[in-house]
DNA sequence: AACGACGCGTTCGATAATAGAACACCCGTC
DNA sequence: GACGGGTGTTCTATTATCGAACGCGTCGTT
């Protein structure tokens, strides 16, 4: 069971240890992907079980987390309240256009942002008949240094500001990737599925992506593309016109 | 601007000050819907900025909250990503349910919870010629009393724990909703949008329901109701079953 | 230029919130 | 009936936290 969230923050201790502590609840709780007990918690924080008691009870009360019949914890749908105002604006001019374009390509289309060497999916839209329905599901997260949303990203960072796995066959694509304003991946996130994204950069933002996934087909990978940028350009337009 | 977190929690003071305080930070970049520089939110928060500037650098750390180029707070992206953890198994069940009859009614469906007098829209899939795109995005928030989902859900739950605004008309309502199996609204949580919703009760969680919004047609309100049946039926079949 | 208003980041001591031990309880089951 | 695993509460020493004070840069304005 591969761990989600990196919780090697005992070198780098946080200003504010209680907060990072609660905080680190909400990680266990979304690694572990089932209730927890509240021992269980306790176990995985290394602290006394009144300590996590207390924590439990305060994200309670802010509906972060629930407790089942038996009185098992997991994450609260407040939390996906809080979630929908990341990016709102973003959200709100890319979905749209997620949406035309998905209809219009008839590929799943999403929309992906870079958060600490890491790719986001924030949203994303299926066409009709879908294919990869579970594929990308908002939240999704994979290295930046994988798949075609990553190289649209890559774009907009400074070789300097790559992360360390990045080798000289990813920087040439990237390379191209920027000159000619897509990239693509073939098996590289989704097995047996290609991907074709394109940079989405804004102002004072973490620099994104709009991606559409499909089957391997004979497909104009270039049609597609070009279908992307019209979509990244109404969004930069409407958010940094 | 309505608030759409409700910070009156002066009164009953959370068990962890300092995690509450925290996670105050969030709602309040969540409700401000815009970046927040450091002195607005200590300003709201009613602290001092040092401690408002502790809390940042420990919510950077983990990186819900990010800064932009001018230094404003706005929420992180791996908030979304923490956010996907929750209900994940019922997003995973309902999520190609949705698809599927999203795209057999032509349309949007989408999955509610219930959180503490609130339905909180989990997921939505939209057909393909979609009208209400931006009506129910995931983490959008309206109270049970309201539309038709909220009544679903209140069939679910004893008259005694209804919320406190509930009249004898919406009584009647999901007193009707309960015995046909499924509640509908004209008007009500989106302006000139019609809704049916189906009651979606499962073990040892939340009352929850799938909905289905479409414009005023003279399509057969029971024969929608039916196929959001199936899937409830599906969902609850492979959850409980 | 000088000024004030506004913003950020840091240091530091007193204090209050926290940490953790100990205790009481409930519920299966062996 | 004893046991193990789970929860919830109370209590005190300690420690993390709080908030005042300070320094600094950057705007606009007079």
């Amino acid at each position: 069971m591969p761990k989600i969230f990196d919780d090697s923050n005992t070198s780098t201790d946080a200003p504010s240890q209680t907060l990072s502590r609660g905080i680190r609840v909400l990680e266990i709780l979304a690694d572990a992907r089932v209730p927890l007990t509240i021992d269980a918690i306790t176990a995985e924080l290394g602290v006394h079980r009144s300590v996590a008691y207390r924590f439990i009870r305060t994200l309670e009360q802010h509906g972060l987390v629930e407790r089942d019949a038996g009185g098992r914890i997991r994450l609260g749908a407040r939390l996906a309240a809080l979630a929908s105002g990341v990016a709102h604006d973003l959200q709100a001019e890319a979905l749209p256009e997620l949406t035309a374009a998905a209809n219009e390509l008839g590929m799943t289309c999403f929309l992906v942002v870079l958060d600490h060497e890491e790719c986001v999916t924030l949203a994303s839209v299926e066409p009709r008949h879908a294919v990869a329905t579970v594929a990308q599901r908002p939240g999704t997260r994979h290295p930046v240094t994988v798949g075609a949303p990553g190289k649209a990203i890559l774009t907009q960072l400074s070789p300097g500001a790559w992360p360390v796995g990045t080798d000289a066959a990813l920087a040439a694509e990237v390379h191209m990737a920027a000159l000619r304003g897509w990239a693509e991946s073939q098996n590289e996130v989704i097995p047996s599925l290609h991907a074709v994204a394109v940079p989405l950069a804004l102002r004072g933002r973490r620099p994104a992506a709009i991606a559409a996934v499909y089957l391997p087909t004979d497909r104009e990978v270039a049609s597609v593309a070009e279908r992307l940028i019209a979509s990244a350009t109404a969004v930069r337009s409407a958010l940094d016109g």
